[in-house]
DNA sequence: GCCGTTTTCGGCCCGACTGTTTTCAGTCG
């Protein structure tokens, strides 16, 4: 998949020619193109083969051209003559905030600011304070905006960025003034990662909502604090903006800030179209408000159902919603139990009774034991035997838990050469098969998972790209080569749900969707306190636009047996 | 550079905030 690569080309592209003044909606449409791209859940090679380029929504003639070149060629002249105007680590400064475009130029132009130690110099010398148009104020605000860029204010998980708000959302929301209170933004959306923390109070005493949210106990920092929009830091310098607004505008202004920007951007040209204007205080027609008070009130006024936040990428959502044609979404009280859990036998941190009780507590009906095999030594992966006590252990237990189902399994490794980690007859005695790589990354991942997919004994593939969110790359592994190999041996594809990992990430279980795949959504828990991540990894299906039938965790316990022993007998035929 | 039952040319989302200004530019979301 060249998607990504050619996005950041794109998006260095309009970093640069925005350096140099270029006209905004030229930029606007390479950074366009480039988000396109990375959202694509299609090879862009794929399209480019099939001559549909220029059907993809902000790719034009000239783009296509480019798009063309680079597959063709490995090359992209544009690409080449644009960014070799400008020095990388000038361009890199772009992303300082309060740092924009105009500002670098000018420091580049007049002080020879070229990267950041000389950026650094022209403020401690006072001379970039000095410029036209530039203040001591100024001045601080880049200067902050330097410590956040280099305490690298790289976006976080959701599963970091979900607790704060959860968190702060409580402490708020008994507050007299605090009518009502949401998250807002990314985490709305429940993408992966989040930039910038975002809620939003619905309030007629926004000052001293906001005066109680600065003097939080969590607080290290305070940015700003006005009547509409405080910002402080708190744990690790994570930034959280609240904004109050009228309770009347409370809808208009949620649907705002919850973006995507490219969904609003979309959003607010249909409502030009029709002589109707939207911002964050309502939708109007000249100056009669129509309105803002709910969010549902902007989309039925456009004419469309009201569009899942998760949804919001306009990744052709608009037009669903226009003709009344949305999926109906998983939810978290669709998910009747999870397959993939460990237990102390391995390296869990919880006995199986204790596991079952707090699964029970949540309302579920079966829960899946997966704990590693024997060649996983650093997780005390089972021996054969120890795995068949476990077994055991659990028949015992299932006899007196009328109606709650415990499902032995395993999280067997795929080893080097693609066998299972088990003999077929091991695997035979347990209910549920979870396939897994956890060594080799580079070696032959796909042709590996593709092996492990054949055995009629596998039901599920666990986290089956392998990247980490804090940093991992992920196996060398061709993931479409995976998706249709799930799709004709009839094996299910995990969503690990676990906040680091969050794979198959939204994009990848579209596309799997879309091949007939069946996902599972599983928490891949070592801990009690891991089995509510279920939320982001439903999170991730909602953003898949996934539907609960295709999540076969939303099944009752006797489908899900059947669905392995349907694989055995298509195998077998 | 993209895009079109308003246009193949002339549009391209919209407002707040901040700091620097005396009417506005830059940045952000």
């Amino acid at each position: 998949m060249k998607n990504r690569e050619i996005a950041e080309m794109f998006e260095r592209m309009a970093d640069v020619l925005e350096f140099q003044g270029e006209m905004p909606f030229k930029v606007n449409a390479y950074r366009k193109a480039s988000r396109v791209l990375q959202d694509l859940d299609q090879d862009i090679e794929e399209i480019w083969r099939a001559g549909e380029l220029e059907k993809i929504p902000g790719i034009g003639s000239g783009l296509a051209k480019k798009i063309d070149e680079y597959l063709r060629t490995g090359r992209m002249t544009k690409y080449e003559e644009v960014v070799s105007q400008v020095p990388s680590e000038l361009i890199d400064l772009m992303q300082i905030p309060n740092l924009g475009p105009k500002t670098l130029a000018m420091a580049h132009k007049h002080l020879g600011v070229r990267d950041l130690d000389s950026l650094k110099k022209v403020i401690a010398d006072g001379s970039l304070a000095g410029l036209p148009g530039m203040g001591e104020k100024k001045v601080q605000n880049i200067l902050r905006g330097i410590q956040l860029f280099e305490q690298s204010q790289a976006r976080i998980s959701i599963g970091e960025a979900y607790p704060i708000v959860e968190q702060i959302i409580g402490q708020l929301k008994s507050h007299p003034a605090v009518l009502k209170i949401s998250p807002a933004g990314s985490l709305r959306r429940m993408k992966e990662t989040v930039g910038d923390i975002d809620i939003l109070v619905a309030t007629e005493r926004g000052r001293e909502v906001i005066q109680e949210f600065v003097r939080l106990p969590q607080v290290q920092d305070i940015l700003a604090a006005g009547e509409t929009k405080g910002s402080v830091l708190v744990q690790g310098g994570r930034q959280v903006d609240l904004r109050a607004v009228a309770p009347d505008s409370f809808g208009a202004a949620l649907q705002y800030f919850t973006g995507s920007k490219a969904h609003n951007v979309h959003l607010r040209d249909l409502a030009k179209r029709d002589g109707l204007k939207i911002n964050e205080y309502g939708i109007f027609r000249g100056e009669e408000k129509l309105g803002g008070k709910e969010e549902e009130e902007i989309y039925h006024i456009l004419g469309m159902d009201w569009i899942p936040p998760e949804m919001r990428e306009d990744r052709g959502e608009i037009d669903l919603a226009l003709q009344h044609a949305l999926p109906r979404l998983i939810t978290l009280q669709d998910i009747r139990g999870d397959l993939h859990v460990h237990s102390r036998y391995s390296d869990g941190h919880s006995s199986i009774p204790e596991l079952v009780e707090a699964a029970k507590e949540r309302g579920y009906e079966y829960i899946g034991v997966c704990d590693h095999s024997q060649s996983v030594k650093y997780a005390q992966g089972l021996t054969p035997e120890k795995l068949l006590e476990k077994v055991e252990e659990i028949r015992r237990l299932n006899e007196g838990l009328n109606g709650f189902q415990v499902l032995a399994g395993a999280e067997v490794d795929i080893l080097g050469d693609g066998q299972l980690d088990y003999p077929d007859e091991v695997l035979a005695e347990l209910d549920i098969v979870i396939a897994a790589i956890h060594q080799g990354f580079k070696q032959n991942v796909t042709e590996r998972i593709l092996a492990a997919m054949r055995n009629p004994h596998v039901l599920i593939v666990a986290h089956p790209t392998g990247r980490l969110l804090s940093g991992r790359e992920g196996y060398e592994v061709d993931v479409e080569a995976v998706l249709r190999g799930a799709a004709e041996t009839g094996t299910v594809l995990e969503i690990n749900a676990y906040y680091d990992r969050l794979d198959l990430d939204d994009a990848h279980a579209r596309r799997a969707a879309e091949l007939g795949v069946l996902l599972a959504i599983n928490t891949d828990a070592h801990l009690i306190d891991h089995l509510k991540m279920m939320l982001y990894g439903v999170g991730v299906a909602r953003r898949a636009w996934l539907s609960p039938e295709k999540v076969i965790n939303t099944w009752p316990v006797q489908k899900i047996l059947e669905l392995r022993k349907r694989k055995q007998q298509r195998l077998a035929g």
